[in-house]
DNA sequence: CGTTGCGTTGAATAAGGTCAAATAGAGTGG
DNA sequence: CCACTCTATTTGACCTTATTCAACGCAACG
């Protein structure tokens, strides 16, 4: 419960090491060569322990690097000048932070830290001449920032066409195949952020969101108590959903 | 009037030719010396017409390439599976089309054309080989990914949490900051796609674009007849619209 | 000169937002 | 361990906004 609970060593060895991380399927690193990966390796060589609540960069930091997640979930959120929060995602293991701010050299979000997480810091320079030497990479990363405005779209259309209900389901769905791709249950999960942050990232309000997971418990599709999720209708989440799965 | 008017002879002359493209400034070669400029031109051979109301790409066509705005204006729409229509967003000249199917080699939505159209042909897989050698290339199309993202931010912004009024006034401001980094008038402009179009990018119905057009009208901020509109009242439409400005 | 598509306008309706109050945990300090 | 506080969440009543349904105007076109 106190603070310093133990040295903070930061050992060398804590080195983020593509090569050996479980995450090489789903990160940067897909369909890479040994050789390759070990130059990705020399890349990315630091990794940064980040606490709940804690910000990864704000809004106007200058951009330096991209960050993957190698553990833990975080909230991405911009203020309008009027200082309205909205939250434009949230991401998790294995999922890449940062690509909006290449545009600008400068963060155009705030991404803060839903738990205690850990990410690797990608320095883009060095990537982007990383990304020379090895196409397969340049290649991937190109899908991924590809997938992340696939995935805005998919935002858009829920924004823009659905009902609370079907935002609501859509949203679950998202996160439940989020979770299963990797390897986590599809069904029971522990939700990290309040109902406050989902009405802002589906345009919603929290009591709206409050009263569709009411709804929905009644009508068997979840199980929900506080923060904790159990999806039972898994289907019929779907259907009201309109399937729209976009995995992100 | 009549249909062929003129022998189409599609001149291999008609070439690109970043080289010589007014649109040098918004485009791919920002910043290009000239040696890099005419190696551009070498993954750019082919130019396409389009005519209002053809198709640039389909959903689901296989991924080829990207395509560059020369001259017109386009729709991006999909179709969620309930058949419904989402427009995605408007582009016009200077701006690059297909970033989406890039992730899963695979065009995600359609691509319209609401005028007639010329669009450049950027072939992906070459022009990926040439950004291993133009790492100012490479940097500038990151960039455009990247301003993509972070336009589609705002976008979400919009949808999730401003008024019929503020979303009309943002989508008016966007409209007119576009035009004016084309050197096209900021306040006097020919809308091309419908009150629809413009209520389904928007998450709103026809019919209430249609009352806040004749509502701005009567306050003054434009002049509206059909698809004829002026900006009478910029800096109230900014205030309005909370100045959201991403040029896009 | 009727037809067709787009745009405007009005009245009724529904969906979600706002305001307010009650409840339930989690953490705190005594 | 218990009372107390703080915050997140739930729920109800009411209200605002945008949607829906419907009628009409207008321009372009054959």
């Amino acid at each position: 419960m106190t603070a310093k609970q133990e040295i903070r060593l930061d050992i060398p060895a804590l080195k983020a090491a593509c090569s050996a991380c479980s995450l090489r399927e789903l990160c940067l690193p897909v369909g890479l060569e040994n050789e390759d990966l070990s130059r990705l390796d020399t890349a990315i060589d630091r990794r940064r322990q980040i606490k709940a609540g804690q910000h990864v960069y704000r809004l106007g930091d200058s951009f330096e690097a991209l960050y993957a997640i190698r553990s833990g979930f975080f909230k991405s959120y911009e203020l309008s000048n009027d200082g309205h929060e909205q939250v434009n995602g949230f991401h998790m293991t294995g999922e890449i932070m940062g690509f909006e701010a290449i545009s600008a050299d400068r963060h155009t979000c705030n991404a803060i830290a839903l738990e205690d997480c850990e990410v690797c810091i990608i320095p883009f320079p060095r990537f982007e001449e990383l990304l020379r030497d090895i196409p397969s990479l340049m290649h991937q990363f190109h899908r991924l920032m590809s997938r992340e405005i696939a995935a805005d779209h998919g935002m858009m259309m829920l924004l823009g066409n659905m009902s609370a209900g079907q935002k609501l389901a859509a949203f679950l769905i998202n996160l439940s195949d989020r979770l299963g791709a990797r390897g986590l249950s599809p069904t029971v999960m522990r939700l990290s952020m309040s109902r406050e942050e989902i009405g802002n990232y589906l345009g919603l309000k929290l009591e709206t969101v409050s009263r569709m997971f009411s709804k929905f418990q009644e009508d068997g599709l979840v199980q929900v108590e506080r923060r904790n999720l159990t999806i039972t209708g898994l289907p019929a989440l779907q259907r009201l959903a309109g399937c729209a799965g976009t995995t992100r």
